[in-house]
DNA sequence: GTCTATAAGAAGATAGAC
DNA sequence: GTCTATCTTCTTATAGAC
């Protein structure tokens, strides 16, 4: 890796776990292997290193969205496969969808810095919003509704279904960002939370009334 | 209020918005209408002013905690009250909640600056921890508990109940915290959910199999 | 591109008058 | 207890040699 990205990967290990302003352009040139005033030929300022990963986050987060989109429109085309979901599939794509979050090295410092950082600019707050609310809400509202619409999982409100999926995965890895000691016991309690979550939401062999209703308006 | 108090509480106010280190002694001065050396004659340092609200922080916690444990042993003692609580009370309980942890000026300002400060000292981490998730869960476990064993909801498993009772409410505090102009739709949201929240765990006037497990077990 | 030396300025903290 | 003046330290950033 050439310098220029060694500074900003420091940099970012460094802002993510003091905050921006605890960290110091020696601290950064340090770990990069060089003096601080090297640093300058690579950035003009401190803030500048700042805002470039800003924008690589804000590229790698389209990207993945980009990624995510394009699945999303394999999984409209192959809705078929949402049919026959089981219950360990359903637990497999959230433990995935936790883990990726939480092991994958970018994505995690990026969280932690925005999370520091985010009272100071609302555009982080927004980012943060964006990132780890509203687009995991959308995309797995997607999913959900998918299934849904092929019958496998019956509501009468994809939003908050959505919501019951996602909000306990969220906690938890707040939970892990901030102990991550606590991963072990947050992985069987999602676990679980999804078991229940599909007993929950789950057609019922033997439907109650509001599944008639439900069951009745859906062979309209 | 005197000098003393006025220090700690614009230093949180600040603190809240800006992170310990982009708040300057002499903002914290200027705001309370005097200049920074005369500061220094209430609190030895900067660092001391930041000791002193966690350590009031710490003391409001815990007697909220003695609160609420002392309703909690009410509520046990009451427990006839929660057989029939109903959906709308349900309600007013999640929004109650709700808005005391995001008006309650105190508590709206320690949240955020343990959010920004949190990943600067593990005592810090350890208790947003406490006072967001660990402590909530644990005290709406036990209501959400009494209602179980009274028969007005039905779980094999009252912890994860107690998770989809709360995890949302939290992930909706963060939007809040973040994205204040979102309170009104949270609060909507917050309703839906409860009311979905209620519909998935009350006892069904037909049990499902589930159910007559669940009750051949509470009958013995 | 990296270094040493250093300027420039910011922020925390003290001294001592009132 | 509050002020003005000042010291000290730390940090960013620049200058200029190699």
């Amino acid at each position: 890796m050439d310098t220029k990205q060694r500074i900003l990967d420091e940099a970012l290990t460094l802002f993510s776990e003091k905050g921006y302003a605890n960290v110091f352009v020696a601290d950064i040139a340090k770990r990069v292997g060089i003096k601080a005033p090297s640093l300058y030929k690579h950035y003009k300022n401190k803030q500048a290193i700042f805002d470039a990963i800003i924008e690589e986050m804000n590229r790698r987060f389209l990207e993945e969205a980009g990624a995510l989109q394009i699945s999303g429109d394999d999984a409209v085309a192959d809705a078929e496969i949402y049919k026959h979901i089981s219950e360990e599939q359903l637990i497999t794509l959230g433990k995935d969808l936790f883990l990726y979050f939480l092991h994958d090295d970018y994505t995690r410092r990026f969280r932690k810095m925005l999370t520091i950082e985010q009272f100071h600019d609302k555009k982080l707050a927004a980012a943060y919003m964006k990132q780890y609310v509203d687009d995991p809400l959308s995309y797995q509202g997607m999913l959900l509704g998918l299934m849904a619409s092929a019958g496998v999982l019956q509501t009468e409100n994809v939003e908050i279904m959505t919501l019951h999926f996602y909000a306990p995965i969220y906690m938890l890895l707040t939970i892990c960002d901030r102990e991550p000691e606590r991963e072990e016991e947050a992985l069987k309690t999602m676990e679980a939370h999804i078991r229940q979550f599909n007993k929950l939401y789950a057609r019922d062999e033997k439907p109650s009334q509001d599944n008639k209703k439900r069951l009745r308006r859906n062979t309209k």
